[in-house]
DNA sequence: CGGGTGCGTTTGAACGTTAAAACGCCGGTC
DNA sequence: GACCGGCGTTTTAACGTTCAAACGCACCCG
């Protein structure tokens, strides 16, 4: 492995020109520059970024707490939004170091240790959970960090977030739905202790009635786990309670798995007596059949912006940005 | 932050000194190693790893590619593996490093570029394909890696791997099936390019063969992709063929789903007139109802020994460990 | 009592890089 | 011709750690 000493003899200049070669190049002679260039390709010079980051005390690297539901639930998006993330950590020269931790505060010591350690420069968090303890701790300690996801519940926001306006998303379905001739939409949702559950419900609310559909909270079910067992129940006791209904708009793609086995159980079609949408637009929307109408997490623009905010030179003060999902429509609210 | 020099002045002794109390505390005295480990505590001490890494050209961390399939196709147990991986790692303290690259040979910079640069010591590789370029080319550049999944295909090996027994996971399969009274077993399968596919379907052929069980080619069926749709057409084709079919082993979950969604359609109930089962034990096996009996690679195990061999002192050859999976039996494989 | 032998500790040097300051040279100005 | 400013390059020092060697001391042996 080459190093800059050696490329600085093999150019014949002092080992801070072959420095200044790839950190400043504009200081160098044209001359100059072209020899030491010519020495560095010859070589197969490449930069240690140990030492760069010894010196410089920026390691380029982005910590990112891999998740583990313990009931064994699905991450049906997470691959692509770590792949999204990796990308553009990549296109600033940075990468992902990912790591594990308990959740709730007792995982802190870990964000704390890996910051210390100068592991990593910064983290980004995911999997925000209702009052979640992680931002205030980050920031009180002066760690850097962005945060996928709102953290709810909470009456300041602290630290910079992006996340995507589920309650918009919602209303694009229910005005899809509307449009393409339903009026009586059902909504299936989670506990009411979910922050995200809140704001997608509150979209499906308001849309409705500015179109002028109903939504009484008959229309609007809760299920206990995210589940197709769930959505299935959830869409039975939905449909029981108002045979009128022609449209579903699920919380979550796996909701609305059930939402589509209950209809076939009761010999409907979905899409054509009645329209089901999901959430996420995960790889199984389009592997069902009819394929699932569903709202798609901007991956790619979500990952620039959390990036984007976390190698800002100056946070300057709270960023917060709130991107627009996009509706993927598919065969189960076809339109008819 | 605290340093080795602001440590060693506060415990009275030279720098040196705390660097052995920590990298090797024998070789202090029990009075001096108290003082010091007081003055680390103190003081909050944590180790520079970049320091260290430059010293002792290590950085203890491990470069794993983060898939990304065009198709959109699901990694269901991705996330799985990741938190297995990244335990294991840190286990024995190391992290794992997330990137992107190109599929197949050109890819290979991207490989070679982490390691010149020392942002990594060595390689995971997954998503083994046939004729897969990235283990010989690394093991010609002398870059550490292990691979998860064998290299099909390949006459010799190149480099160490770990890999579930597909074979084994059907054959498993099979047994549980017959011993349940199932007697015409039909497998589901992908394309012939697959080594993966083949190696399963071999198990199913074999172990139908040991218990006296048809396992003709009208049996088996491949499905061109891996999707619900392909499932339940590769099922309705099989049922066709072949109307005594009593059980079906299915290559994937997906396709799995697909099967149980075409014996709903005929009117038939999965695990009492038909039994299935998938393979991975994927978060939607146990999310359908009737929960699907499937596979499960042991992925703490797998991770274990991934990192067991790469971070092993002498390679000592191709190590090669081959590890047996579990089936999950649930209500879709039902007793009778 | 001189000369090993260990043990615990310190010293000196090095890992490969970059920031900051110093340097030498050239052309222009007064 | 002495002085200045700018440019391109080199020198010096430092980042925080560990390795290897040296050191001081107590102990044991002949």
């Amino acid at each position: 492995m080459a190093t800059l000493k050696q490329v600085a003899a093999h150019a014949e200049v002092s080992v801070q020109t072959v420095s200044n070669a790839l950190n400043a190049p504009h200081r160098l002679r044209a001359a100059t520059l072209q020899r030491v260039t010519r020495s560095i390709e010859l070589l197969n010079y490449r930069p240690n970024r140990n030492a760069r980051s010894l010196r410089t005390s920026a390691v380029e690297l982005i910590g990112y707490c891999v998740p583990s539901w313990p009931n064994g639930q699905a991450h049906l998006v997470m691959d692509q939004f770590l792949h999204a993330l990796c990308a553009s950590a990549e296109s600033s020269g940075r990468h992902i170091l990912l790591f594990t931790a308990p959740v709730g505060v007792e995982g802190m010591p870990v964000y704390e240790d890996l910051h210390a350690r100068r592991l990593v420069d910064g983290f980004v968090l995911s999997q925000t959970e209702t009052h979640d303890p992680r931002h205030g701790w980050l920031k009180e300690q002066l760690i850097p960090f962005v945060s996928f996801g709102r953290v709810w519940k909470e009456s300041t926001q602290p630290g910079p977030w992006v996340d995507v306006d589920g309650a918009g998303g919602c209303a694009a379905a229910v005005r899809h739905l509307h449009e393409t001739g339903r009026r009586r939409i059902g909504f299936l949702s989670w506990p009411k202790t979910s922050g995200l559950a809140e704001d997608r419900l509150s979209g499906w609310q308001t849309s409705c009635r500015e179109l002028g559909l109903p939504s009484n909270h008959e229309l609007a079910f809760r299920c206990q786990e995210d589940t197709i067992d769930a959505g299935a129940r959830g869409t039975a006791e939905l449909l029981d309670a108002d045979p009128g209904i022609d449209a579903i708009v699920a919380i979550s793609d796996i909701l609305a798995l059930g939402a589509l086995r209950e209809l076939t159980r009761r010999g409907l079609t979905a899409g054509v007596d009645i329209a089901v949408t999901g959430f996420d637009d995960s790889p199984l929307a389009s592997v069902v059949s009819p394929a699932l109408t569903s709202i798609r997490q901007p991956m790619d623009q979500i990952a620039t912006e959390l990036i984007d905010i976390l190698t800002a030179p100056a946070p300057a003060g709270s960023t917060e940005r709130l991107l627009q999902p996009e509706l993927v429509v598919r065969g189960s609210s076809a339109p008819g």
